[in-house]
DNA sequence: CTGTTTTCTTAACAATTGTTATTTTATCCC
DNA sequence: GGGATAAAATAACAATTGTTAAGAAAACAG
């Protein structure tokens, strides 16, 4: 069973915005956990101004700073529609309630956690394995609905390099 | 309570290894988990002959490789000694049992889990925020004492670079 | 449809890292 | 301690990426 479907029973406002949306600012505590039904959303980071992507969603994600959300600190990153997305919210106190109270919901998190580290760990080991040019055929080979979907600059962080490079890169092929 | 305090009520089996012991190799599945009593330990992947090194490990540590102990996967890694360490053993089948039935070690394990999360999520983010130069001088501030315990070429493969490159940057400090 | 703004491409040059090989230094083992 | 082995430093050159700037293409708004 999808999150999507999954999570219906629970009756969550669905609320949309348009594209180029902040939903959470870094910098500020996370106050709410999405789940994408329609769009696709990026988070980043700022780094002297340039902003870097590290993570795409796409529909069916549940979307969410963790650390901001479950150790109640600022967040590291901003959440940002690239698509206009419509998007189902939990509130934190819900979430944090269904996490203690709810054994199909934590099994769920719980999962869900796992997942994210296991992506975390082997976006990192493209990291250190590869060089940009290859990563960005990985890419093209595994998710060639991203580099469709997704704006080439942010593409090119989310690969470690600058956009002149990915252009280059691209050509070069 | 630190994890090695904890674990002692389970009394764990203690074992000793040498140096450049490799206690799991990677595409054979993980059959333990293990505590760092003293010692440490590298995780490390092989990247066309070269290897690259993951994750240091110190006292007080849990070390396996997540992927394989939980998904019962070839691991990815390879754990391996760096100095002589002493550790305690634990089964796998043990440990999915205390995960199931003890809810001590469950909340430990869902603690370190994130911790984990954690860890890779931020030095994921070093690799898209710095170049290596300024990677190897955050290190140095941040944990100076991997400097000095840990021989310099898995420092640089941790880094992301050459070992070449990395004596030159030290030079160029 | 048209003008504006944003994104992408291309180019030239600088800076950094990779590669290979050699030398120096440190470590290990008998 | 001394010879063997492994690790680190150094050098020269190649390859890649970063930086800056300018122009082409695409997306957006009225």
């Amino acid at each position: 069973m999808s999150i999507l479907e999954f999570i219906t029973s629970y009756n969550l406002k669905e609320v949309n915005y348009p594209a180029k949306t902040i939903i959470l600012k870094e910098g500020s505590k996370a106050r709410y956990i999405y789940f994408l039904k329609k769009g696709c959303l990026r988070m980043w980071v700022n780094n002297n101004g340039m902003d870097i992507t590290t993570q795409f969603f796409f529909e069916g994600a549940a979307i969410a700073s963790l650390e901001s959300l479950l150790k109640d600190e600022a967040s590291d990153y901003t959440l940002e529609t690239i698509e206009a997305c419509t998007l189902l919210v939990m509130s934190k106190q819900e979430f944090l309630s269904l996490k203690n109270t709810d054994q199909a919901f934590k099994s769920w998190f719980d999962e869900m956690l796992l997942e994210r580290f296991y992506y975390y760990s082997k976006h990192l080991l493209g990291y250190l394995r590869t060089k940009p040019h290859q990563r960005y055929l990985n890419l093209l080979q595994k998710h060639p609905e991203i580099l469709q979907r997704i704006p080439q600059q942010f593409i090119a962080s989310y690969l470690g390099i600058t956009p002149v490079s990915l252009s280059r890169i691209r050509t070069r092929k």
